[in-house]
DNA sequence: CGCTAACGTGACCGGATGGTCAACTTGCTA
DNA sequence: TAGCAAGTTGACCATCCGGTCACGTTAGCG
């Protein structure tokens, strides 16, 4: 839209890396109230630098958000063209639960759902997923009645059953995805009650 | 443990009540942040009955959390001696799943893990889920691997799968609980990655 | 009734938080 | 290497929140 943002200063850059590092680890800790004093403290900077680098609390939220999708996306993409379209689709799944599973940013995620940028890139790998869900359904791995949504939609769900459960092993994640995984394969699938929920 | 409380007068109890009922409304709209002066407003009270009936917010969240495990245990015990085991644990995790639906306490739950009347009443409803679990089991009609932790840890997965989609239908979480119930089921299940975790 | 213990009230407090800004420092270019 | 724009700093501000408390109000018993 605009013209190309000016190039920072090395220092900035450098900056504004540890401040997105700090701030992921420190919502992850802490959650979403975790304070901005706080953020600028773990990453060595003053306070005001971290406005200086993102206007308010919520653009520095969006960054990360976008970053993490960014990543998932790209995770979708590698396999893109594996051989078996079922192993592929439980590798992206596994991948990105596993992504998930040491900084849970799903809480990040909400807030920052209204975000132009954010809606721009959670839309392309919605698509990158449509594409691995599309070859494993021709394929016959999956049920015929499972969609791209379904699956963006579940993405996080093996990673959340297991927050319930203080003291849990650190990969027991790989339980529930494993129940999950089978519920979308076609052996022995009843009818679903609703129909799959519109992208959008 | 120590002797029974005295008997509330009839106007705190009604405030009391309408405290309860007020807290959960805000928590569930406006998350665990709920400020105690919204849900005194709410409930058309002032803010220093709040803490007259519970001492500390916690303590709040603590009451609204035991209240919510309660109607779980009942529904439960209401699917005890159902005919069909399947049908009656589908059925256990479709009401409880509904009955979480409008009002989602989990964020509260995980709050109040350490209270100990909390602990208590969850081990109850973990002990009846048991219940239900150990027949469909004995029954063939869910795989001989999964246990009443694993049960109780995907409760509330299908209503939290439906959180990520703004906008969603208000059974969305039915078809998810399809899906998931159908990775329960023994028909052409996979071995699990990971053991069952150990429940305490 | 009338009395009192239980209850309700809202002003108030200490602390924390997101955000601002004027003064200072530093990377970069010419 | 000099000069300046870009970047950094930390004190400061307004706001909000959980929790307290001295005082006014009321239910319910005798």
């Amino acid at each position: 839209m605009t013209d190309a943002v000016r190039a920072l200063r090395s220092d900035a850059a450098r900056n504004r890396d540890l401040l997105l590092a700090a701030a992921e680890e420190e919502f992850a800790e802490r959650g979403v109230d975790a304070s901005v004093a706080d953020i600028a403290r773990r990453a060595g900077v003053a306070k005001g630098t971290v406005f200086r680098h993102f206007a308010t609390k919520e653009q520095l939220i969006a960054a990360i958000v976008t970053k993490h999708i960014a990543a998932l996306t790209a995770i979708a993409r590698a396999q893109h063209d594996a051989a078996d379209p079922g192993a592929a689709l439980l590798e992206f799944l596994t991948a990105a639960a596993d992504r998930r599973r040491q900084r849970d940013l799903t809480v990040l995620m909400s807030i920052s759902a209204g975000d132009a940028t954010v809606a721009q890139i959670r839309d392309q790998l919605h698509d990158d997923i449509a594409a691995l869900v599309d070859r494993a359904r021709a394929g016959g791995v999956i049920r015929a009645d499972i969609t791209a949504t379904d699956v963006f939609l579940l993405i996080c769900a093996p990673v959340h059953v297991v927050e319930n459960l203080p003291g849990a092993p650190d990969d027991l994640w790989r339980r529930y995805l494993g129940i999950i995984f089978d519920g979308l394969r076609p052996e022995g699938a009843s009818p679903l009650p609703r129909p799959a929920p519109e992208w959008t």
